[in-house]
DNA sequence: GGGCTAATTTAGGCTGGCATAAATTTAGTT
DNA sequence: AACTAAATTTATGCCAGCCTAAATTAGCCC
């Protein structure tokens, strides 16, 4: 065991950029210098010299001027702060009274703190959920994450149904919307329309409310395709 | 609108000087460079650099070669870190099943971490607990503290009973040994014997059992003397 | 293939928080 | 009052992480 992962015990930092990079590389396939840079609100050039030490600390690999890719140990520490998030997440909100809009704040500044062990034992006390409430996947202790992918709203076709599955965003106010609309993980609807250049969605929700969904929102409104369409 | 002063948010290594120094202040009426560097196993130079920049924040006020003492605003702020730990330790055992001896590790990578908001919905799940399992009291969400003084087992007269109270200490192995002898705060016993020059004192338990406890240990339980001698 | 633009990296700087070594002050002898 | 031991501060330096400005590279268009 030359260099194996004895416990360097990752900073901040270096935590939040592998869950940025992961996140990224899950939605577009590749992490580029300013898209981490973006994601984490600070300068390009602090993100170079960022990925040069995680490159060093073999935690990921770099192509310059490419962008980079997790190692293995790079992914398993990503996956292990995914969920912490989520655990932290559905535990605040089950057992501490938080709203499904308002825990993201707070899980982001615990996943830094908490233990594995603390982790675990809240995971326990939820019953070892594999979904969070917001409906993503939580990654295993072992680090296995169920690999579903589902479609933005936005790409289902009119006419179909679809269930509601997970809602990958985090901003209080759009998730406030998104409830207000009666939309949980879980939920069916239908398609009535979808306008072309990024329009909006219509959708029928309970049988007979409609709602039009802006096409950014509904692009993070993850879903599952239902059945074939019903004519009318 | 929401607070009257700005929060410059604390760093970490600052909530850390503040908390050490109170104790400092409580326990000796002071707090030196050399107790201060001590208790957070760094070297006296970066306390001397460190009590510079809190002085400038009006955390503290430095007297040259002579110790530091908290402001009001340091104080109220080591208060508000005392009630997190204090408060975090209550909850992880209360309600996530951690033992008395282990919960001060959690306790203090979660402190600086938590908000405000999360440490009162603890609070409440807890029925606003005065002391948390250690005997200890919890300051207010405003500030204030029990000021009740203890003496250390040491001081207890030979032949008078004793309720122990509070157990300053956080190394598990003390704790695990405190709990094997069924010393819990609370507790009541008779001090049987007092060895001069630093020794051992001898007490007893539950009317029957007799335990010898070093000096050192000793002075870390802090007790309250019931009544007069007993004579034999 | 030359040139333009956007992305990225390099160069150089700053702050927080730690360290060591050397200088200074305090306090306790005698 | 002078000397000494211990505590403290000053002087420097290092590393992590961020910044801005300038240089470099990639990708594309003609």
């Amino acid at each position: 065991m030359p260099n194996s992962v004895d416990r360097p015990s990752l900073s901040r930092s270096i935590e939040d950029y592998l869950k940025v990079i992961y996140k990224l590389e899950l939605e577009s396939g590749s992490a580029q210098t300013s898209a981490i840079a973006d994601a984490l609100a600070i300068a390009p050039p602090s993100v170079s010299g960022m990925v040069k030490r995680l490159a060093d600390a073999e935690l990921v690999t770099h192509v310059p001027y490419r962008g980079v890719e997790l190692t293995e140990a790079g992914r398993r520490q990503a996956l292990r702060m995914l969920r912490r998030h989520r655990i932290l997440e559905s535990y605040l909100i089950g057992h501490l009274g938080y709203d499904w809009d308002d825990v993201d704040r707070e899980a982001e500044r615990l996943e830094h703190a908490v233990s594995d062990d603390l982790v675990e034992r809240m995971a326990v006390k939820l019953g070892n959920p594999t979904h969070d409430p917001h409906g993503a996947p939580i990654p295993s202790a072992s680090g296995t994450i169920d690999p579903t992918r589902y479609l933005p709203m936005t790409e289902i076709e009119v006419g179909h149904a679809g269930r509601f599955r997970i809602i990958g965003d985090a901003d209080p106010e759009r998730l406030r919307f998104i409830a207000s609309l009666g939309l949980r993980p879980g939920a069916e609807f239908r398609v009535l329309d979808r306008q072309p250049f990024n329009g909006p969605v219509t959708i029928e929700l309970d049988g007979d409310r409609k709602e039009v969904i802006g096409f950014a929102l509904a692009s993070s409104l993850q879903c599952e395709q239902l059945e074939e369409p019903t004519l009318p």
